[in-house]
DNA sequence: ATACATACC
DNA sequence: TACTGGTATGTAT
C-alpha cells in the first residue's frame, strides 16, 4: 500500500503551527517533517475531529470579523484612529519605568529535576517526563527531534524513531518537583521576600530594592539570582528576564533560554524597539485563537504591525480588549504590584500595603 | 446567573 | 492503544 503523502497545505490552519512554533531548543528541527508525522498520526482520532470543529468555529468568527472590517468606512476608521491615538498618548504618558522586575523561568523544569536525581538521565539523554499518552516536559536532547510539552507521547516516540533514536519516558512525580520548587524559592526570597509564584517553575521578583541596596544593575542581580538558584537546588538552571514590567520581563526571560538572561533597559525607546518585532503570540494573553484572528483579519504578525492597524483594532474589538492590546504593544503591563496575594504576606484581605494599585484596568 | 471560550503551565 | 488537568478570566446568553 502506498503511503498517501499529505502536504502541509492540506492540513487545517491549526496544524500549521501545532507543536512546531518557535520554542526554546527547537530552532534546528525539521518542522515540515514534524508537521507531517503529527498530522498523519492525529487525523483519524476523535480529538482531531473535535479540534477541527473548534477551528471551524474560529474560522466562522474570523469571516464575520472580516466582513465587518470590510464595511468600516474611511470616516469611521479615521475616528477610531483618533481614539486609538488618544489612548496611546494617555498610556504612554502613564508609563512607569521605576521598578526592576525579574521573571525567572526554570529550564525544562520537570526534566531537569529528574536528571538531577537520576544520573542515567544526565548528559544528552533523549527523554520525556510523562507517558505514551501525554508528555509534560521534554529534555533538551529530545526537543531536537520535535518532542515538546503537551504532545502525545506516542507521537513523540514516533518522531524520535523516525530519526533513529529511542525516546525514554520518565513518569511524572509532582512531589519531587514541589521539593525543588521550594529550594528555588529559598533563593528567590534572598532577592524579594514577596516574590510572586506564577507556577511551580516560574516566578516574578521585584528587584528594585535589592538593586538599590547593593548598588548593582538589574543585569548583575540576574546573574546573582541565577547563581543562587543553581546553588540552592544543587544543579537546576533557570532563565531570567529583567525589565520595568512583568510582561516585558516574561518575554525577556525567553530570549536567552536556557540558562541565560536578557535585560530590557528601562527606557521608552529600548522598550518599543524590543517589543515591536515580537510575534503577537509572545504577548501574554494572546494565544492560538487570538493570534489567528489578528493575522487573518488584520494581517498583523508582529506587535509593530498590529500597532499600525490600531484603528481597525479599535473598531473590531471591545474597548477593554483594544485597550489591553494597545498597552501590550507599547510594552506596558504589570509595572505595579499585582492584584493577587504575594508570598510572605498575611493571608487576610483589606490590609492595604504601602503600595498602591495600578491606576487603570491594565493589570497583568 | 450560568455556560462557554480562551489562555496559561 | 494512546491527545493532561487545574485555575483564572472574560464574554455570550
Amino acid at each position: 500500500m502506498a503511503t498517501v503523502r499529505i502536504s502541509a497545505a492540506a492540513a487545517p490552519s491549526s496544524f500549521s503551527t501545532l507543536f512546531t512554533h518557535e520554542k526554546a531548543g527547537m530552532s534546528n528541527v525539521d518542522k515540515e517533517k514534524i508537521k507531517r508525522i503529527v498530522y498523519e498520526m492525529s487525523k483519524d482520532s476523535a480529538h482531531f475531529k473535535e479540534q477541527e470543529r473548534r477551528d471551524q468555529r474560529v474560522t466562522e468568527h474570523i469571516n464575520a470579523c472580516r466582513e465587518r472590517h470590510q464595511r468600516i468606512g474611511a470616516d469611521e476608521l479615521k475616528s477610531h484612529e483618533q481614539r486609538a491615538d488618544r489612548l496611546l498618548v494617555e498610556l504612554d504618558g502613564h508609563r512607569n519605568l521605576e521598578r526592576t522586575w525579574a521573571c525567572v523561568d526554570m529550564d525544562a523544569f520537570f526534566a531537569a529535576c529528574e536528571a538531577l536525581e537520576d544520573p542515567s538521565l544526565r548528559g544528552d539523554v533523549v527523554f520525556a517526563v510523562g507517558g505514551t499518552s501525554m508528555i509534560s516536559t521534554a529534555s533538551y536532547a529530545a526537543r531536537r527531534y520535535g518532542v515538546r510539552s503537551a504532545m502525545p507521547g506516542f507521537i513523540a516516540q514516533r518522531l524520535c524513531r523516525e530519526a533513529g533514536v529511542s525516546l525514554r519516558f520518565v513518569p511524572v512525580d509532582f512531589p519531587k518537583y514541589l521539593k525543588f520548587a521550594e529550594l528555588a524559592r529559598t533563593a528567590f526570597r534572598l532577592f524579594d521576600p514577596h516574590f510572586i509564584a506564577a507556577s511551580c517553575d516560574e516566578a516574578f521578583l521585584d528587584l528594585t530594592d535589592y538593586c538599590a541596596h547593593h548598588a548593582i544593575s538589574g543585569a548583575e542581580a540576574a546573574t546573582r539570582l541565577r547563581h543562587q538558584v543553581l546553588e540552592a537546588t544543587r544543579g537546576l538552571t533557570c532563565s531570567v528576564g529583567i525589565a520595568s514590567s512583568r510582561m516585558l520581563a516574561k518575554i525577556a526571560s525567553d530570549v536567552n533560554k536556557p540558562n541565560g538572561q536578557y535585560v530590557v533597559p528601562a527606557e521608552r525607546e529600548a522598550i518599543v524597539s524590543f517589543i515591536g518585532p515580537m510575534p503577537l503570540r509572545k504577548i501574554p494573553g494572546i494565544g492560538r485563537v487570538t493570534e489567528r484572528v489578528l493575522r487573518e483579519v488584520l494581517g498583523a504578525e508582529t506587535c509593530a504591525e498590529l500597532l499600525a492597524k490600531r484603528a481597525a483594532l479599535c473598531a473590531l474589538f471591545t474597548a477593554r480588549v483594544a485597550r489591553e492590546h494597545l498597552s501590550a504593544l507599547l510594552g506596558i503591563g504589570g509595572e505595579g504590584p499585582p492584584p493577587l496575594q504575594r508570598e510572605g504576606e498575611p493571608s487576610q484581605k483589606g490590609v492595604s500595603q504601602e503600595r498602591t494599585f495600578e491606576p487603570t484596568g491594565a493589570p497583568l
